[in-house]
DNA sequence: ATAAATCGGACTGTAGCGGTCGGGTTTCTA
DNA sequence: TAGAAACCCGACCGCTACAGTCCGATTTAT
């Protein structure tokens, strides 16, 4: 539990490869996959959804690849996992990144207030560290 | 991802529970599960992790229970966790809470280090929290 | 025409998690 | 002394989420 998805864990290896190349520099996936032995076929999928969200600009054909979009410095870890794993989720507790109802004794609980404001404290921690601090 | 395990939540709510009584009052496991709507066999399991490291003392026998050992001030959220789940569980990566070699990318991973001083501010905001400051 | 790349859905195997069950031990008390 | 009430402990099960794979389609440079 609270260890980073390997979805997560590629995406950043990637982006982070992408921003210490020169500016408007063009990756392939399979390039970052052979260089740092992540499966090929799941960090594609990672770069497409990094693709969708607006991370990076994706060409295709021949010499097709990905570049990155932002200002490197801008982009944020909470933004990329928040981009990768659909949910809200860098949230500690379900009843914030779900329905409230969602867990069962939410009208009995009373360890949820102190939780959101821990969370909040977490959120913090992954808004400050951008992909350029990275390099 | 990134969610406390259910067991943590119980565990989080009874110590919680039992720190909100009076000094040394003694706390059935099935009175604080039909409190909070907790399934009790789960709850019965969770205290007595929680018995075997230490947090609080049972007593066996008709009048039975738990109370609290250490003072509330300094039982830290942190320490709960990682009491009840064996591995050191507020990690971030699977490097870092496993063996290095867990990873098949270790030796290749450019990401590691920043996520490891992401970690300690982590760490820090859990060890902050205290039990008592959530009655 | 071919090759190299992105796209996208379907699929699988595994491990972890939430939850349950059954049987045991201790101790109070009627 | 019997029974009830509590803790103790290991085994078990069903489900979901995750990591990873596969296949086919599309785009585009050469
Ligand atoms: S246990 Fe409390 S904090 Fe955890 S999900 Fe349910 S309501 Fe939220
Ligand atoms: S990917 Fe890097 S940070 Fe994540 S577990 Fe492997 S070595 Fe550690």
């Amino acid at each position: 539990m609270f260890q980073l998805s390997k979805k997560v864990e590629y995406g950043l290896i990637a982006l982070r490869h992408i921003a210490a190349g020169s500016r408007g520099q063009i990756f392939t996936a399979k390039e970052i996959a052979d260089k740092y032995q992540i499966p090929f076929e799941l960090l594609a999928k990672v770069m497409q959804k990094l693709c969708k969200k607006g991370f990076v600009v994706s060409y295709q054909g021949v010499h097709g690849g990905y570049i990155l979009v932002r200002d490197a410095h801008e982009v944020k870890v909470s933004a990329i996992i928040n981009a990768i794993e659909e949910k809200p989720s860098v949230s500690i507790i379900q009843c914030e990144s779900e329905k409230p109802e969602s867990c069962i004794i939410h009208t009995t609980c009373t360890i949820k207030d102190p939780l959101v404001k821990l969370q909040s404290s977490i959120n913090k921690v992954f808004e400050e560290l951008s992909i350029m601090e990275m390099v």
